[in-house]
DNA sequence: ATTGACATTGAACATGCGTTCAACGAGCTT
DNA sequence: AAGCTCGTTGAACGCATGTTCAATGTCAAT
């Protein structure tokens, strides 16, 4: 029964959320037009009338998944004053890999796009895009441990340590998605902060579980 | 033209090897019957009749992939005598990145895989196997640093460590895959080694405040 | 030569997909 | 009321895919 019912943003936004929960249910390889028409209650054709082609409705899927909730969200910081940058550096990788490995759907999804990147460059563009925001969130805890032990660091940028929080929690999550019984992301933070603190030494004591 | 040709083995390899062809080029997405078929030069029914199913094919196709030539292949490394373990490991972990990204295809083959494998079973023991067999390769490293400094790695174990190190490849394959003009592997494993050697060679004698 | 086992083919089938489109009707303008 | 716009539908099209199968030719054994 045609007619007029919704404007088109407020349609196009119910297209995209019942395509994520038909995304977050059955991942990329089951999301079809006619699987989200039919969870948002709508015809296949309305669908292609508000997305012009199924590419675009994975590339508006993903911009509102990285704009909706996505990891990129808080990744506002501060300092807690008078913490070593080492240990807010840690920290924040430690809050990041917890916060991730509670969202496995969103995860899971988020490879599936970053596979499909591989191909497709507008949603490697994208990915990019939330990977580059992803890392720069460390750059200020990266930059003031550079700023404090310059010689130690001779040559490398915030750019690089920060790249190397980010391989490390996106390795974890690589692990810890295929086999969850045999990676536990606890021990391999509490062995980051082993490798990277140099030893017992007096201000910052830990207790490893 | 029918006729026997060649015995059931050899046709078998042929064919496995004309899909890691296929694949190679145009992925697990391109990775269809008709275009293994086309490449190993048969019919599509000869394909379907040596492997039950496009399923069989996959994994057939994974097994092979991880038996010839791939990760697993070259991972018995000797320590040079009278090196520092930490430096082993170090030593290890450079090598095995240079060569991942060297193998770009490959890789990329393995994610897709990766991918699959968290909807399909079988896969997914596979792959799981693969991950192991490679995290495994770090543990003797990883046991001789920890034996070295027990009560620095109190409470992990080699397994923590050498898991620790597959994480850090895996996501540096990650970001270099995606983005390799803003992932630098080379100033990536340069801060790892700033991050972990405490600093210019004294023993355990540093302050990091 | 005959037979039988079996590798091999080509065509066909069934399915699911993205996409198109003529028809339709609700709301707005006149 | 009449007409226009346009959101909406349902059916259909075209295509690619996985899979099946009767027919066929080759080889080894008899």
């Amino acid at each position: 029964m045609p007619g007029r019912k919704a404007p088109e943003s407020v349609r196009r936004d119910e297209i995209l959320s019942a395509a994520y929960r038909v995304a977050a249910r059955d991942r990329l390889g089951g999301l079809t037009i006619r699987a989200v028409a039919s969870e948002a209650g709508v015809s296949a054709g309305l669908l292609l009338f508000h997305f012009e082609s199924k590419d675009g409705l994975l590339v508006d899927l993903l911009d509102w998944m990285l704009s909706h909730t996505i990891v990129a969200g808080e990744l506002h910081r501060r300092p807690p004053a008078g913490t070593p940058p080492i240990a807010w550096l840690l920290a924040m990788v430690e809050r990041d890999l917890a916060h991730l490995l509670k969202q496995r759907e969103r995860v899971e999804l988020f490879y599936d796009y970053w596979v499909l990147g591989t191909r497709h460059p507008v949603i490697r563009r994208l990915i990019r895009r939330a990977l580059h925001r992803y890392r720069d969130a460390f750059r200020p805890a990266a930059q003031a441990i550079i700023a404090e032990h310059p010689e130690r660091y001779a040559g490398l940028s915030a750019d690089d340590l920060a790249g190397v929080c980010a391989a490390f929690i996106e390795g974890c999550a690589t692990q810890t998605i295929l086999d969850p019984s045999r990676f536990d992301a606890v021990r391999a933070m509490a062995t980051l902060h082993a490798l990277v603190v140099p030893s017992p030494s007096s201000s910052v004591s830990e207790l490893p579980l």
